[in-house]
DNA sequence: GCCGTTTTCGGCCCGACTGTTTTCAGTCG
């Protein structure tokens, strides 16, 4: 975890501890909203105190026990907290329908501040005594230890893309279901989802129909206007679904509420409130009176401000944005004319090129890169220099009669000194090459590697940046400040690796490289037909880094790539001449 | 605890579902 992240937890648990003790709900979420604005920051919270900048949500106070943090590494208040509550409290507060009133009558009638005194207690039956408990809050305790322990914490959100979209499907079969979209956390791209989100609309009652799905475990609540319940995905994991059913005069502020984020929510209804609105799922209202909600357009429009796309909606400055109409036109899916990372047999993918044209047909791309690993990497098939030459001759047999040009390319390592695994010679001849590195040392620091294996004018792009691996590899040491700028002044384009494990570069990095004027391009990382989907997920990690299609090289013909990949490497040709006089 | 184009107090998003209540509290979206 980076600085971020470590104060934004702290944040976050003050909030719970404060939440158990009864204290005012509205600092309680002074605390969430501050550790909401300080995880989306681009740049380290130092930075911005250094610089004396004021963020929104941050005041003198919580400035303060920033500042505190970056000088011990510790908060005061936070470590008080924690003595003064036991651990256990806030574990049980994580439970399902046991929230901080809950887990205080638990504690201050049976002391119960574990899981393990929770079951316990349980089974007793002692809860009863207390007021307010009746048999049936009892088993929806129990009910919701139950959940607490089945259900995994958040899924990447390509784990389940292929699942929502099936069960999405089985919703559109529903015979009086008008219309559908997911939303949430989904709509948006996060990287990681916790739930699944729908909304319906619908004239007749279908919760019936929906219920009768086979992969439904579980109904958790239903009411007369949503549903929520558990589905068993294809990997035999749970997860919950909230469905929510909207009539038609109410769609468009209805798939506002339900996108969300919630705090973005939280500004729009402020914003609503400046000008005189009330603003909720059914509708714009003035004085009680409907005023919008069919589209989404149609809210933003009478807010008199800019629409904003679904994936920036994250209480991140976008509504600032909108007031002043400067959203950029992002880049879309249909400017995609190629995929700029795919693996073949000559490495460790198992298409062949006949297999890999007849998937970028169906995408609708003209060029795909073949990035087959590079000897080092045996672990991946690397190709020693004999095989690249031979796939190199294959691929252009190939592309004398293809629909899509293969750009003969490889996904290079960058070696423990920097230097890269094959000669000059050898990368001079690749229409496109792609830098990596694979393998790092426990806490070594990548930063020189990368700095010196982009003095190499062959290298075109550093892929997949950053290492992390969504949910369970932290970014390698890495100073980006560094890799961006280098970026910059060398013409070297920055991957978004679109598989939903890596999404790196990710929409902070994306919006931090931004600033330093660099490119992008966009890479699936297929190694088999299942792979090519993924290009929508690198499209809308670009978008939520407010990229353009001008950002973005994939957005570039067949010939105008190949003239954008000539002059930067002649331009770092060039330099590396002068630099060296 | 934060915020402010009626500036330093007074408001802070708004609604659904459930259970225990008989008019609302708690939890969740
Ligand atoms: N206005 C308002 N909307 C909310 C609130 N909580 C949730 N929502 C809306 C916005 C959310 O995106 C949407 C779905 O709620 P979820 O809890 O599923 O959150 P979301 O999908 O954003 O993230 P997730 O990945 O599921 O954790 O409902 C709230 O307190 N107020
Ligand atoms: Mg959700
Ligand atoms: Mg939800
Ligand atoms: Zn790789």
């Amino acid at each position: 975890m980076n600085n971020n992240q470590i104060i934004a937890k702290i944040f976050n648990e003050i909030a719970d501890a404060l939440e158990f003790l009864g204290d005012n709900p509205f600092k309680i979420r002074a605390y969430r909203t501050a550790a909401n604005v300080i995880e989306g920051l681009v740049e380290d919270i130092s930075v911005y105190i250094q610089r004396n900048e004021k963020i929104y949500g941050i005041g003198e106070d919580l400035r303060e026990k920033i500042i505190e943090f970056l000088r011990t590494g510790k908060i005061k208040k936070h470590e008080e907290l924690l003595s003064k509550i036991p651990k256990g409290i806030f574990e049980i507060m994580n439970i399902p329908y046991v929230g901080p009133k809950t887990a205080k009558l638990l504690y201050e009638h049976f002391g119960v501040d574990s899981i393990e005194k929770l079951k316990n207690i349980l089974e007793t039956g002692a809860l009863l005594k207390i007021k307010g408990f009746g048999l049936k809050k009892i088993e929806n305790i129990k009910k919701g230890l139950e959940l607490y322990q089945k259900l995994s914490q958040r899924f990447p959100i390509g784990e389940v893309y292929n699942d929502i979209i099936n069960f999405k499907n089985y919703l559109s079969s529903i015979d009086g279901i008008e219309k559908i979209e997911i939303a949430g956390s989904f709509r948006r791209f996060k990287e990681t989802i916790g739930d699944v989100d729908i909304l319906i609309l619908s004239k007749r009652d279908v919760s019936d129909d929906i219920l009768k799905h086979p992969r439904i475990k579980e109904i958790l609540a239903k009411g007369e206007t949503k549903i929520s319940f558990l589905y068993g995905l294809s990997n035999n994991k749970l997860i919950q679904i909230d469905i929510r059913v909207i009539d038609e005069k109410s769609w468009g502020s209805a798939l506002m509420y339900f996108t969300g984020s919630k705090e973005h929510n939280i500004q729009m209804r402020d914003l609503a409130i400046e000008k005189g609105y009330k603003l909720n799922e059914y509708g714009l209202f003035k004085d009680e009176m409907y005023i919008a909600g069919k589209s989404e357009e149609e809210v933003f429009d009478k807010l008199l401000i800019q629409y904003i796309p679904p994936e920036i909606r994250e209480a991140r400055g976008e509504i600032e944005l909108a007031k002043q109409f400067k959203i950029p036109k992002l880049i879309d899916f249909n400017d995609i004319k190629g995929d700029l990372q795919v693996h073949s047999r000559y490495s460790d993918g198992v298409m062949d090129f006949w297999e890999i044209e007849a998937e970028a047909l169906k995408m609708n791309y003209e060029y795909v890169a073949i990035t087959d690993h590079s000897k080092s990497l045996k672990v991946a098939g690397g190709m020693d220099i004999e095989d690249l030459l031979k796939r190199n001759e294959e691929i252009k047999k190939f592309n004398r009669n293809s629909k899509v040009k293969l750009l003969i390319s490889a996904e290079v390592e960058i070696l423990n000194d920097g230097s890269l695994d094959y000669p000059d010679e050898i990368l001079k001849n690749l229409d496109l090459v792609l830098a990596s590195i694979h393998n790092v040392k426990k806490d070594e620091d990548i930063t020189q590697r990368y700095l010196k294996a982009m003095d190499n004018p062959y290298v075109d792009i550093i892929a997949h940046p950053t290492g992390r691996l969504v949910l369970s590899r932290e970014p390698y040491k890495l100073n980006l400040d560094e890799l961006f700028k280098k970026a910059s002044e060398r013409k070297i384009i920055l991957e978004i690796n679109a598989h939903y494990n890596r999404l790196d570069l990710n929409d902070l990095n994306i919006l931090k490289a931004k600033q330093y004027g660099v490119k992008f391009s966009i890479g699936t990382d297929a190694h088999n037909r299942n792979g090519f989907y993924m290009m929508i997920f690198g499209v809308k990690m670009a978008r939520k880094g407010l990229l353009t299609k001008e950002d973005v090289i994939n957005s570039l013909s067949l010939i105008e790539l190949l003239e954008y990949i000539k002059f930067c490497r002649e331009y770092r040709i060039k330099q590396f001449a002068s630099s060296n006089k």
